[in-house]
DNA sequence: AATGAATGAGTCTTCATTCAT
DNA sequence: GATGAATGAAGACTCATTCAT
């Protein structure tokens, strides 16, 4: 009995958090309301003040979720031969978790893309284990020498993974113009490991501070 | 006739264009109010809607006043003598402007950063000088064999805009740590350009794509 | 499911009628404002939005009301053996209903002699019962041969209430002087039928056009 | 010197009472606004208050202005050979009057059938030569036996002047469908005079009160 | 636990009036 | 006298939160 009501507890509360996250999604937290969650999500206003403390709380809830949700699917990730095919294995991945919990995930990046954003620790916090695994596979990058070594592997994965929010945010923006989700695993690997510079025979080298 | 001159009028716009650009940077557009702006701005709250139908209106004035500000320093650039040296006094000077103007920038980024803008073609009309700007420059790296030419410029200008922008963004959330805004131009050069490849002597060149 | 039964949900929403209908009254559409309502009718200003989606929504629903009202006593009228004593029957019970509920009628009757009403077609509609009735009365006597046939049946049916809209006006703006409501019934019907003509032999039937 | 400044005050004067007429007659005292009347009338918004009070003298003057206009002609008239030649005579010039000044014969009718007009003496003292028209008519027709003497001249006349306010509102709310204006005259007097009695051999005369 | 009506502080916006020029 | 920018009180409406049922 208290297992099936406790099921049903959390069945309420995941509806809640996925009509939020498609609430939040879509129009941002301010423009979101309550009442709408709560039509969306099937119950009445007030039940949502059993399950979350505030509108606020139910944000960062959405956030938590959201966070759990791609971080489950790194720990399962083949490590690939060479630093190039795992970044693009964990892009990869990203992009799955991305297309599947889209309005979980939007929801994370524009939180992570605001300047002033209160929730900034808990982005850090919850993103910590996908920038760990883009740590580990720069780390063992560096030993291998595919990867510079003259520049810190945590800035090297904040930047990595800024590319690859630089690149969703320009997907959501251009209405599925350019780029489209298919490419963008190989583009945020090709941009930050290669770099705009021409390759092979280098005219001048000696520009390169 | 207008009694009040019309520099008087000009000036008060733009006390009231930087009262907002401060408080729009700070709290965010919905949680800026008119009341504090018009307080900030040393005038009453009427007046605000002498200058701007509304506050959408008001926040709208605020971007393309930052834009402006922004553009005008483009204008006077001293072309670099290498893609490197160019993008680099380019960054510098936008970085430049974003200090004088952090206001009307963190309101700019955030808004170009936003998944779900729908000031988005304000801002691309807007940004357009400056993305001409680093098309130009890269124009020219490719014709000089300095930038790889199987990606198409306007898109390389967009990444190393956005790269700039992440940079902000990341110096703005990590509350002035890393990176400081004197390394972003470097930084942001150094990033694009190069990526985050190792160089010299390539060990395994068959792995690339 | 609602806690608070429908019958005390249509209490609130009868208050809140009562209540703006006598602040419409009293200072007519513009001069009314919400607070006011909203404290007459014991309930917070929020309270009336659960209830009418805006001002003019709320004096729609005054206007219908009012109209539904009065319309209730028209369908048990006792048919008049006479053209005459079924008008003075008809106007007797509107004047019933207009001491009864005198801010509602106070309402619609402005409005109705308003020349440029947003609600005209409002009230002609809700009207409709009225002049129905008028009509149906001065058809039996065009039939008896009472009435002349020279003009349609409509036209005289809201001559005929207009003419009692007048003296509800009259009264009103004479504070309640002439006419009193107690003489308004006969009054109407003497001077809708018999007009201001002298009666009995006619010295000059030749005027007549 | 004096009088072309007094002349070209004046002139100012019409032009801001002839603009708040429209507006007025427009939209009624509420949706007008000061800045429309002052843009319509070609001044600042400022020099309104040179010439009138408030907004609520300017629409006094308007009443004021509207009453005077009308009352210029009822002077010379032509007295009709008969009590119903007389009254249309009065009623046609009332109708090229109110087609002439529409503006402003609007506001008066609306102002006169508001049930709580703070104005309604300004409207009787200035409908006054109106009605003495009308009454110095029907007292005539009285003496000639043309018309009943079981009810006051006085409120005959304003029984009448009510049957034809009645009519312009309904030709303004029909937007100039029945009746026509041109046939209002007729139409008034037949109404008033005659009444909706069918005439000639009575059926049965005893039901008269 | 669920419900949804009630609440009222908070917000944007309007506009008659003032007044320095 | 004319101007129109500035003013700020007032008003309609929103919405997160509470709480009786």
């Amino acid at each position: 009995m208290v297992r099936i009501s406790a099921a049903a507890k959390d069945a309420v509360r995941q509806r809640l958090l996925e009509a939020a996250a498609a609430q939040f999604a879509h129009q941002g937290f301010d423009a979101t309301n309550i009442d709408d969650i709560a039509v969306a999500a099937g119950v009445a206003k007030g039940t949502i003040y059993n399950y979350f403390e505030s509108k606020e709380d139910l944000f960062g809830g959405v956030l938590a979720e959201g966070a759990l949700r791609t971080v489950h699917r790194y720990s399962s990730l083949p490590h690939g031969t060479s630093t190039r095919s795992a970044l693009r294995a964990l892009a990869a991945a990203d992009v799955t978790v991305l297309q599947e919990e889209e309005a979980f995930m939007k929801v994370l990046v524009a939180e992570a893309m605001t300047p002033r954003s209160r929730n900034y620790s808990l982005i850090l916090e919850r993103l910590a284990p996908f920038l760990d695994a883009v740590a580990g596979i720069l780390e063992a990058g560096v030993r291998r020498g595919e990867v510079r070594r003259d520049r810190p592997v945590p800035q090297l994965a904040l930047l990595f993974t800024g590319t690859l929010a630089l690149l969703y945010i320009q997907h959501w923006q251009s209405d599925g113009g350019w780029p489209t989700m298919d490419e963008i695993p190989d583009l945020a690997v090709d941009t930050f490991l290669d770099g705009g510079r021409a390759r092979g025979p280098q005219p001048r080298r000696r520009t390169r501070r």
